[in-house]
DNA sequence: ATAAGTAGTCGACGCGTGTCGATGATTTCG
DNA sequence: CGAAATCATCGACACGCGTCGACTACTTAT
C-alpha cells in the first residue's frame, strides 16, 4: 500500500459531524469546545490517523517551526566539538517544537543567505563559526529575522549570542598550575596570523592568561607556531632553549602541540613527572588518545548549543527588549597529565 | 526597519502588468512566455526583491525540498565520523536543491516517526545508525515515504541503503600486515555482547577477517573486551600470554585499544619496531594524537553521506525500479604505526 | 423582564503558490 | 483560403489550515 493519502481536516469534520473550523478550535483550544464534541472529534482523528499538514499550518499561521542552522562550508572542517553542540541544539529545539534545518553556506555568500530568509521557510537563524567581522550578521540584521550567534563579532553589544568564556580559560589553567607549584609555563598557541587578524578565541584567551600569570608570579612564554607537527616541534625546542626550567605547557593548537609532546617524549621528559600538560579545546576523544590522557579546559558544547536555541526561541516569542547574551563556563577535565612541579616533588 | 514585508506574486504581476499565472509560468517555464513580458516580469521581481514563498510553494506543489535526517538520541553519542558524513550529505543535498532537517528520534519511538512522515513536511528520510532489526524501517516502509538507510538491517535486499563495506576491512588489513611479514596478529575487537547480538559492523568485519587470515597463513587471535581502558589492558595481557610471538595488533574498540597500547608501552614494546598497530574506524583527529600516529582503515564518511542523499533523491524522482545499494570502499591511511615484522628486520 | 454577556458552533475568507481550461492572436499546412 | 495547430496569456480553483465575524442558545446581572 503505497502513499495512503493523509486524512485532512475536512475528513475529520465530516466524520465527527461538525464544521472544519470546529475541528481547528478543538485542536488549538483558541475557542471553547463542548466536552462531547471534542471527544467525537478526537475519536475521528484517532480512527482516521489525522495529523495536521505541516506546510498548510505554516502557510496559514506563518510559523513553520523551523530554525536554520547556518554552518560555513569549505573552511576548516567541523570538529567533534562543533557537532556536540549541534546535537544538543537539535534536541533543545525539539523540546520546544522546533526543528533545525542544516544549511551550508559560505560566509561571504550573502546573496543566498538573503534568499534563505526571504523565502520564509525558517523563523530564525543560528549562526555557527562567527567571524570577527561577519557579513552575514548585517544581512540578518536588516532582514528583520531573529537570529542568534554561536560565537561573537567584534561589535556585538546589541546582538543575541552565546559564546565560550575564553577569558576564564587562562586564569583557570594558571590557577590550577600555580596551585601545583608551577612557576614557569610555556604555551603553544595558535599561529601568528590568527593573532594579528584578531581571531576571537586566541585574543580573548591570551589577554587574561597573560594578566593572571603576571599577578600570580608565573613566568609565561607563548609561542605561535603554524598548525603542523613540525612547527610544534620547533616551537617547543625554542621554548626549552629560552626557558630551560619550564615545568608545564599549555596547548591551544592541536597539531603543533602533538609535535611539542613528541619532543618532550624524545627528551625523556615524563608526564606529568617532569612536565605537566594541559590542553585548551581538545575533544574528549582526542584527549583520551594520549598516554597519559590529557587534562583539558574546554567549552561546554552541549550547554552552548542549548543556550543558543533557547535564546533564539525567546526572541521568536517576542522577547525584543532583554539582552540575551551568555558566556558559558569552561569545563575542566583532570585526566592526570598535570601534577606537582618537579622541585616540590618528593 | 524590522520585518519588511516580502513581495508576493501578486505584487510582481501588478508591477509587470500581467496576470499572476503568467508570473508563475515565467518562473517555472512550464508554459512558453514571450521574451519581452518575461523581461518585464524579471525586472519587476528584481526591483521588488521577490522570492517565492517556500511554504506556499510546498503546499501547492507538494514538494517541500526537505529531507529528514533521523539520528538516534540518547544512545552512544555521535562520533566525529558521523558528523563527517552529515556535513557531506548536507552539501550534496544542497546541490540538488534540498535541505536536511535534523531530527532527533529514539529508535523505538515509532509513534513520533509516524507523525514526522504524516505531517508531510519532508519528502524523504535518511536513517542513521541503523540496527540489525530496526523498527523504524517497518514504519517507513508502510508509510510509503521514500527513505535511505545509512547502514543496513539484517533483511535489506529490497531496501535502499549505503553502508561501509566492512567485509573489505579485514582483508585489507591482513594483506597489509602479511606483506610486511607478520604471521601472528592479535585483534582487540568489540565487546562480546555486540557479537552475540549480531551487530553488523563487528560480524561483517570479523568473518572475512578470519577467512583471509586463514588463507594467508596468518595466526589470528581475537579478543572482545568491554569498551574500557582497563578491559583493554587485560585483553592485551591475555593476548601476549596466549601468543607471545604476536607482532601486530588490530584495534576495533577505541578505549580498549588505548589500554592495550598502554600495556605495550609499559612493556617497552616500540611501535612499529616491535609491534605494528592498525586501527579500524578511528577518526583522523584521534589517529593523529598518538605517537606515532596510527595507521587506520576507515569508512569514507563524506562518500557515504553523499551517496545516501543521491540515492534518496533518485527515489524521490520516481526511480522505483532499480536497486540502489552501495558499499563504500574503505580508506587506508598509513600513518607509520605499521612496519616490517621484527624477524625480518635489519 | 430586559440588557448584557458567555459558551459553542458555523461559514467564509485569506495565506501564496501551482496548474488546468479557455480565449484570442498568430502561424502552419493542405 | 479555411482548418488546424501553436503561442501567449488570463481567470479560476485547489492545496490544508488559521481565524474573524456572525449566529444561536443559554446564563447572569440589573
Amino acid at each position: 500500500m503505497k502513499k495512503p493519502k493523509q486524512a485532512t481536516r475536512a475528513d475529520v469534520a465530516r466524520m465527527a459531524g461538525v464544521s472544519e473550523s470546529t475541528v481547528s478550535y478543538a485542536l488549538t483550544g483558541v475557542r471553547p469546545i463542548s466536552e462531547d464534541t471534542r471527544e467525537r472529534i478526537e475519536e475521528a482523528m484517532q480512527t482516521l490517523g489525522y495529523v495536521p499538514n505541516a506546510m498548510a499550518q505554516a502557510l496559514a499561521s506563518k510559523k513553520s517551526g523551523l530554525l536554520a542552522l547556518l554552518f560555513p562550508v569549505g573552511e576548516r572542517g567541523f570538529g567533534e566539538t562543533d557537532f556536540e553542540y549541534v546535537e544538543a541544539a537539535t534536541e533543545a529545539a525539539a523540546e520546544d517544537g522546533y526543528q533545525l534545518l542544516l544549511w551550508p553556506n559560505a560566509v561571504e555568500d550573502t546573496a543566498s543567505l538573503k534568499k534563505i530568509v526571504a523565502q520564509g521557510l525558517v523563523e530564525g537563524v543560528l549562526l555557527m563559526e562567527v567571524r570577527s567581522h561577519d557579513p552575514r550578521v548585517e544581512v540578518l540584521r536588516e532582514s528583520g529575522t531573529p537570529f542568534c550567534l554561536i560565537g561573537r563579532t567584534d561589535d556585538s553589544q546589541d546582538l543575541t549570542y552565546v559564546d565560550a568564556d575564553f577569558s576564564q580559560w587562562g586564569p583557570m589553567a594558571i590557577h590550577h598550575l600555580a596551585d601545583l607549584g608551577h612557576t614557569n609555563v610555556g604555551v603553544i598557541s595558535m599561529r601568528d596570523e590568527l593573532v594579528e587578524a584578531g581571531y576571537g578565541p586566541v585574543v580573548r584567551t591570551e589577554k587574561p592568561l597573560i594578566e593572571v600569570a603576571n599577578r600570580s608570579g608565573v613566568k609565561l612564554t607563548i609561542k605561535h607556531p603554524k598548525p603542523t607537527i613540525r612547527s610544534g616541534r620547533q616551537a617547543f625546542e625554542e621554548l626549552l632553549q629560552e626557558q630551560p626550567d619550564i615545568t608545564a605547557i599549555i596547548g591551544f593548537n592541536e597539531p603543533a602541540f602533538i609535535g611539542a609532546l613528541e619532543v618532550a617524549g624524545a627528551r625523556g621528559m615524563s608526564i606529568p613527572g617532569d612536565l605537566s600538560v594541559l590542553s585548551f579545546g581538545l575533544s574528549d576523544e582526542a584527549a583520551n588518545m594520549t598516554v597519559p590522557a590529557q587534562t583539558t579546559i574546554n567549552v561546554d558544547g552541549p550547554e552552548l548549543g542549548r543556550m543558543a536555541v533557547q535564546y533564539l526561541i525567546a526572541r521568536l516569542n517576542g522577547d525584543k527588549k532583554s539582552v540575551l547574551q551568555n558566556l558559558t563556563q569552561p569545563q575542566f577535565f583532570d585526566r592526570g597529565s598535570t601534577g606537582p612541579a618537579p622541585q616540590l616533588r618528593g
